[in-house]
DNA sequence: TAAAAATACTCCATAGGTATTTTAT
DNA sequence: ATAAAATACCTATGGAGTATTTTTA
């Protein structure tokens, strides 16, 4: 009758470790009983998940497409569980180098008894947030999946090259992107380990490169050592802001309405 | 740690009920085992969700918070429950008037061991369908509320105003709205009962009355006794095409694609 | 006192554990 | 022979039932 969460969640342990045994330490469980969760699950709906072999385990179709509606349900899930008790707090997401606290400034006077919270995003969970329920709206940076969003646009706003003081370009007005072409791109997560704006800033004041970053951030983060400088022709950031596409709450619209007139 | 859908299933009966033992009636279980229940998902969530009163029970803020959530956490698991093991299965749902069958014909042709369906729907399901799984993709007539769906708009047609033939109106060419004004409305569920198109239209031709239709469903749906007016000064009715927001799939990229370009 | 919800108790389904067996490379 | 998953068997938690008590308008 009702889906039971937690074979929901065993299942997708397997179906990412393609392994009993080690989804089942990931999990914290003995692996018989993985097994048997496995097999109820699949006897409860009356489809085979997995095609087990002793040189591993695989996904059959069915399966796949149960992994695909199984991460947004348990998603959806925490999210709940998060908001449930926090019904009086308004939590709001941002990319750095966002100002939010005009916007929150203005809810909060609005909802006297309403206590409100922002949280600092990077790209790599800037939707998560949104999905898993740590935040009720979240300024983000386009392109982002849209899956299981609304999203409405803000603005947009200039890239710049980020450069060392010592560097070639770094007197220039503005450049264009070709000028880039010999030098190092600083991008998130490349070179590796790079997840913060700090960190980046940190590698270009190091071992030279360049990073693109939106104006207000390069802005937001300048360093001594450092210096933007405009690129002509390189295609604006959008800055959006982002909900859970099937929540439908006054806070969220009205806060969406400040944000837009802001 | 996870949470238990049947517990929040019977927390949306009480919410929906306002009373303990109805809402036990209408879950086919005793009173006592409701009360336990919803005690036991109040500890798990540290929250109190209704404040019961011998005159009546209550949801509290936190738990009218729940309820936004709960509704389309059980309507997803629901849809997840319908589509497991029709992973082979694909289900466009469409409005009186729309014609799929090319498009889904398009999609049969490049999937040849893939079992295609359709769903007509009405205003009151047209959305509902999609939420819960019955449809994988839905042709609508907007205005939708638009809270856990993608939507992309597909064209516009005009509206026109159906009549008796022996109306006053009847020959012209077209009509302006205000020519309507001393008509009888028949609209979606008014005259009380009306859920399909035939039975509005068999109002109209019995009671007298003008109903409003997209072109496309009178003349789907016209009949001998029936005639429909161009109404030059209404807006056209926009369809669009909508999927559940939180899906990513490479069968919906395709038809949207497909039914876009018909 | 009447209506609504909570408590007390019993029963049984099922998650979890350990030990062991089956199966395919 | 080895690795992976399944089976056997045990314990404990918690859901469902009936009978009854508590609470308050």
């Amino acid at each position: 009758m009702d889906l039971d969460l937690r074979k929901l969640r065993y299942f997708v342990a397997v179906a990412e470790q393609r392994n009993f045994g080690r989804a089942a330490e990931v999990l914290h469980i003995a692996q018989p009983v993985l097994s048997r969760q496995i097999r109820a699950l699949e006897a409860e709906l009356k489809v085979r998940l997995f095609d087990r072999s002793s040189k591993g385990t695989e996904l059959t179709p069915a399966g796949a497409a149960l992994l695909a509606d199984a991460r947004p349900l348990l998603a959806q899930a925490s999210a709940l569980l998060r908001r449930v008790g926090a019904a009086d707090k308004f939590t709001v997401g941002f990319m750095p180098g966002l100002i939010v606290t005009p916007a929150l400034r203005a809810l909060s006077a609005r909802h006297p008894g309403l206590r409100v919270d922002v949280v600092r995003t990077t790209w790599d969970d800037q939707v998560e947030v949104i999905h898993d329920g740590r935040v009720d709206v979240g300024y983000v940076r386009l392109p982002v999946p849209l899956e299981g969003l609304r999203c409405v646009p803000l603005f947009s706003e200039p890239r710049v090259a980020v450069l060392p003081v010592t560097h070639r370009l770094a007197g220039k007005e503005s450049v264009r992107e070709a000028d880039l072409s010999g030098e190092r791109r600083v991008h998130h997560a490349d070179p590796p380990g790079l997840r913060s704006v700090e960190e980046k800033l940190e590698h270009v004041a190091m071992h030279g490169g360049v990073a693109i970053l939106p104006l207000s951030t390069a802005v937001f983060y300048s360093r001594e050592d450092l210096v933007h400088v405009p690129i002509e022709d390189i295609a604006p950031n959008e800055v959006a802001l982002a909900w859970a596409a099937h929540r439908r709450t006054p806070l969220i619209a009205e806060f969406t309405e400040i944000a837009r007139r802001a």
